[in-house]
DNA sequence: GTCCATTTGTGCGAATTCTCACAACAAGAT
DNA sequence: ATCTTGTTGTGAGAATTCGCACAAATGGAC
């Protein structure tokens, strides 16, 4: 049996169709059907349905890929004690952070690492959604909640406070009772500066909604609304005032999250310590 | 990072050398050493130290080596897991026994179990060396005493005693006092019938040590001994003759040894009950 | 309805990989 | 001393595999 083709069938039965199988192989989705039309002829069972418009485990396929499964556990371990034992310091490290946090805090400072240690190649990848260190997508994160997946080594670095922005002129002409607001969209109902500023808002109106916190900060500076924005974001920027209100103000913490396996390793002690700079 | 490079590399670990790993793999040398040099290469890590006839692991390769290891341990689960799951009756089915037993009492009559199941194809393998049900050397086996591995089921399905045989005309024409004695070679000095014939002879001469019963049987047809013949094999045989001694007799116990994961696999069964019969 | 994005399937040329044959060398047996 | 056996290493041709370009089909957006 080839491991290969397995690796391919896992990739699909975890990805679901060929595609998207072959895009995170970095593979041609041909290849991932000759994979997997060579394992099954290995193993003289049929794995998949070829549906008109997509592939679907068969119930043998399922039984199969969960066994499987644990493989590739195994081989991102493998891949994480390989970094794990390069002594010397530089190489590719990747970090995962919220985009407003990367573009904000830690973009304009990568020069600085860079100066230090020419060696470290950073890749920076500014997502909503949470890289997993477990399958190496990165190899640093900030996070705004703590993690619970197992293996992660979490530690709280920073917090930071929500304000409510709009332009100087917005907040001059308009009477609060008029005020409109920018938000995200209705899938982030649930985080507290969104719970947070809807209740300020109450029946008020919304007149955005996007889920990017720079286009809401665009939206704000051009005099549309009031949008909730971290403090870090709006007091740095001119065209943005800032309109207190009572109550308590809302935050969010932020923690830096390692895998256990990469704790030690020098290269990503050594971004851990500027990350941690960058938030101080 | 290529699985089957991978698995060549812990082929190679857990071989020692590059032949013996090419062998289990069955490819030809020269891919595991290129595969093993593609993994340092992909992984920019020396994991070997190529000494002029030898590859030794580095302290990298070893710890690597270590983390890895259980993905061999689920292949083989998933190889296991495929043959459970052909439901039909037929297919490869491999039987390791100790030669004495396979040669007597399981070839004989396998054409039985052919004739009955004509989709069943049988590689029975003769040998000492108990084969590892983990690694799917064989499906089903026979051991001549409990094994302890985990994921394993045995059941006891037989049992047989010892004698002493010898030619007719040897133990008419040899006064006990001066009989000779054939052994097991030393390194059985320890299994319960030789110690058992060891007693017996005190202080008589060993003539022939052999590690093969029937090249034991050979010898005392011939007349040049005694040897420890299981019965089933010396009452079969007109040209040898039982030489009974007093005290209790030795026996040992025949197991019949599955893995958990092929335990109920139809095809399994049919042979798992065939073998019983034969010992029956 | 039309357009766009996404998915799987096919044919072909290029790149890669594998096997084979042979070589060099060491260790042990005869 | 010679022969056999078992290592690893090298080069070349054959076999395999891969990716690209293109096609067909479906579902959703507008």
């Amino acid at each position: 049996m080839d491991w290969t083709d397995l690796q391919h069938f896992l990739a699909l039965a975890r990805e679901g169709t060929l595609s998207a199988a072959a895009r995170s192989l970095n593979v041609d989705h041909v290849t991932v059907a000759r994979r997997v039309a060579a394992l099954e002829a290995s193993l003289s069972l049929r794995l998949v349905d070829r549906r008109p418009r997509s592939y679907e485990l068969t119930e043998d396929g399922k039984r199969i890929a969960k066994i499987a499964a644990p493989m590739t556990d195994t081989a991102f371990a493998v891949e994480r004690a390989v970094q794990a034992s390069k002594s010397g310091i530089g190489g590719d490290i990747t970090i995962s952070a919220p985009p407003s946090l990367a573009n904000v805090l830690i973009a304009p400072k990568l020069i600085r690492l860079r100066q230090q240690h020419p060696g470290i190649r950073i890749k920076l990848i500014g997502e909503k959604r949470t890289a997993s260190l477990n399958r190496r997508e990165a190899d640093l994160a900030l996070r705004l909640s703590r993690p619970s997946e197992p293996g992660l080594i979490a530690r709280k670095i920073g917090y930071f406070e929500f304000a409510l922005y709009g332009s100087p002129d917005y907040l001059k002409t308009t009477p609060p009772h008029a005020f409109a607001f920018i938000a995200y969209d209705s899938s982030m109902d649930d985080v507290p500066q969104q719970r947070w500023m809807m209740r300020f808002a109450a029946s008020r109106e919304i007149v955005l909604r996007s889920n990017d916190l720079e286009n809401q900060a665009a939206a704000a500076r051009t005099g549309m609304g009031l949008a909730a924005l971290p403090k870090f974001l709006g007091e740095a920027d001119p065209r943005l005032e800032r309109h207190d209100i009572g109550g308590r103000p809302v935050g969010r913490e932020v923690w830096l999250v390692v895998h256990r396996d990469l704790r030690r390793t020098p290269t990503v002690r050594i971004v851990a310590g500027f990350i941690e700079d960058c938030l101080a």
